[in-house]
DNA sequence: ATCAGTCAAGAACGATCGTTCCTCAACGGT
DNA sequence: ACCGTTGAGGAACGATCGTTCTTGACTGAT
């Protein structure tokens, strides 16, 4: 009954947490989510109920799914080098996500419990020696996201913002 | 010739990067600044130009005068373990402004700029093992960040928020 | 004492945000 | 073939954002 989506549900959240990794919460906009993802701003409201409902889906979407992922891989790491190559080489985008996320977490309990399980996930993972990977992962952010600002080619071709 | 400014500008610069470094760039709006620093709108925009040559301003006087320090100290350490005890007991408040500047560096040209001066000073602090310290520095932003959800005591009750 | 120049206080503006509503087209079940 | 339900498309709303403007009080130099 009814007419069929357009549009796969998983792969959106999926595309949202890209999106989500590329820029800070509040710098995403629901015109963005509406270009980028082909879903039409009714049915995203139908869908996950608000912009913030996609967010967290996207964020519990990339802990499950990716953290799991990346903490099977620093199991195998021996020292701090490697396990900074490793999360270097590993999905650079989607990485971003976890450093996007603590800096909302702040303002959003939800937001921070999600964390709070992705860096329980990686502290299981790699044990001995603790603060290693989350440092990677956010050393990554800091650096990477520094030198974003040459790179990203055709998204905005200006920047020092007015707004 | 005329009335004299009831504020002071250094100060009022530092306390500025106090509230820029606990929020993203986008979550301090105008009226908190105008609120917390005690400097009226108008004076503001008159000193400043506008809400980001506040924001740089700033984030150029943290980098020329704390990561300076901070890399003093970070070239006296010895080990990954040392450094992040080190950077962890630093102004737990203040070295947040690396992190949340980094975020913002992808759409801010200028603002990535100082990202990478700052990158620049520890990296030459540092010398031989290269990563640790914008690991160190990041990493408190991610753990810190996560779990202030819960300190926060008076500034925001409820969380969760709609927006 | 006067006057130019700044600060203080707050109203007001246009833009943009997240969200809702309305209308029409597209499909599945009977 | 028809009807009920859902998605697509886009206009519209209230709130909030950064910024500007208006008005009046205060101060230091002439």
């Amino acid at each position: 009954m009814g007419r069929p989506r357009g549009f796969d549900e998983a792969e959106v959240v999926r595309s949202a947490a890209g999106l989500f990794a590329g820029r800070v919460y509040d710098g995403v906009s629901v015109d963005d989510l509406v270009t980028h993802l082909g879903v039409h701003r009714n049915s995203l409201y139908k869908t996950f109920g608000s912009k913030r409902g996609l967010y967290l889906a996207a964020l519990r979407w990339y802990v499950e799914h990716e953290i799991g992922v990346l903490a099977a891989s620093l199991r195998r790491v021996r020292d701090f080098e490697e396990a900074t190559r490793l999360v270097s080489d590993a999905g650079a985008g989607l990485d971003f996500l976890l450093l996007a996320a603590a800096e909302r977490a702040p303002v959003d309990d939800e937001v921070a419990v999600e964390v709070n399980r992705a860096l329980d996930v990686i502290d299981e993972a790699v044990g001995t020696f603790t603060a290693v990977p989350q440092a990677t992962a956010a050393l990554l952010g800091v650096r990477l996201r520094a030198k974003a600002g040459a790179d990203r080619a055709g998204a905005s071709p200006g920047s020092s913002p007015t707004r």
